[in-house]
DNA sequence: TCAGTAGGTTACTCGAAGTAAGTTACCTCC
DNA sequence: GGAGGTAACTTACTTCGAGTAACCTACTGA
């Protein structure tokens, strides 16, 4: 009955970069069910089938574990939304191809981005600085696409635009988990309709 | 020394009314200062000059106390708000009154701000809910207006664009701490001049 | 002046983060 | 094919803070 034949690795050893990508995969979905302060560590352990101060060895801390998460996250989008431009011509396309990507990256990282939006944000301080990254990678994107489209434009007003396409799609995105009809493309022409006539008109006008 | 001779009252008593504002001040600062988990109940006992079941018997939880916060802001905020834009008759002049106050508000009140925009998305549940209320305070009143500027649009659409106010504002007056240069009227035009012609645009042309 | 109660305290439990010190599977070189 | 080195792992703690039970005290009015 209690047999362990015929290789039935109950708890496996693995290289270190496996094990790493798995208390990542693990710890998301557990922040994410229960919320940063309710997950607790001893859980995360045990799901990854490891103990605890293994997740000490690799993270440091609790708060580690999350920036971990938050940090792959960030990178993944970062080549998600490098990969959608590049076939990009006019800034016009580059905002749209971009927001796509935005939105549908979140459309299947649905836990991570719960995670980072809402909990994190405020729970962790250098949780809250990881993520001002992910927010500063997406604003001097914007903020340079603006500023290619007219070079006359004061700087403190591109950046300004940049927040506001920045703030406006992550509100939508929140707002898109409770309107499941309304998919990356819809949500993608609302920004543009809105916030990219509004710049193009300030620009031109 | 330790002499507590004429009436040196170094822990009152106090009505409850009272004793819970005191609370709730003294506990907006700390939440402020060190963040919801590094703040503990011990030290809000101790600042206040009371002991920790107290806060307890007026609060029932840490989260209560974080919620008693959140929810006076946003008591505050809207009163503002809706004061604000009592004089107002065209919607687009609501939309600029009601921006221009919440930018005064979080101007004045650094450390409410925080705690709303920070610490709410706490992963406590409850707080989410209270930031969401004020959210919808928001996204409501916008929705409304767009409404009442065009009755042919879709309610979607209408909901999606409130949201985009909302998200661009927020975000907006977080990066105003940075730069603060930029003080309420001038992150009430930048608002304004993209996100309305956005709107204005998409509902007429 | 003393009973009733609003306002307050001491001293605990319990759970989860974090850690010190020891243990076992795996590889490698003879 | 077994010694031995080390990467991967565990057990068994400490510590700290949220939450609570049970008790105390200053003020009120009849």
């Amino acid at each position: 009955m209690t047999n362990t034949a015929t290789a039935e690795p109950r708890r496996k050893r693995m290289p270190k970069a496996q094990r790493k990508a798995q208390m990542l995969d693990i710890a998301e979905q557990v922040f994410a069910e229960r919320g940063y302060l309710a997950a607790s560590m001893d859980e995360i352990a045990e799901r990854v089938g490891v103990s605890k101060p293994m997740l000490y060895e690799y993270f440091g801390s609790k708060e580690g574990l999350l920036i971990g998460c938050i940090h792959r996250a960030r990178t993944e989008l970062l080549d998600r939304t490098q990969q959608a431009i590049s076939g990009a011509s006019t800034p016009e396309e580059i905002l749209r191809l971009g927001l796509l990507a935005f939105f549908e990256f979140i459309g299947e990282h649905k836990q991570a981005w719960a995670l980072l939006r809402q909990e994190a944000a405020v729970t962790v301080p250098s949780a809250v600085e990881e993520i001002e990254g992910i927010r500063r990678q997406q604003t001097d994107l914007i903020a340079a696409v603006i500023g290619s489209f007219d070079t006359d434009i004061d700087v403190i007003e591109a950046e300004a635009f940049a927040e506001i396409v920045v703030g406006s799609t992550e509100r939508l995105a929140l707002w898109c988990e409770r309107r499941p009809e309304v998919g990356p493309a819809l949500a993608t022409t609302y920004v543009m309709e809105v916030v990219w006539r509004g710049v193009a008109n300030r620009l031109t006008g």
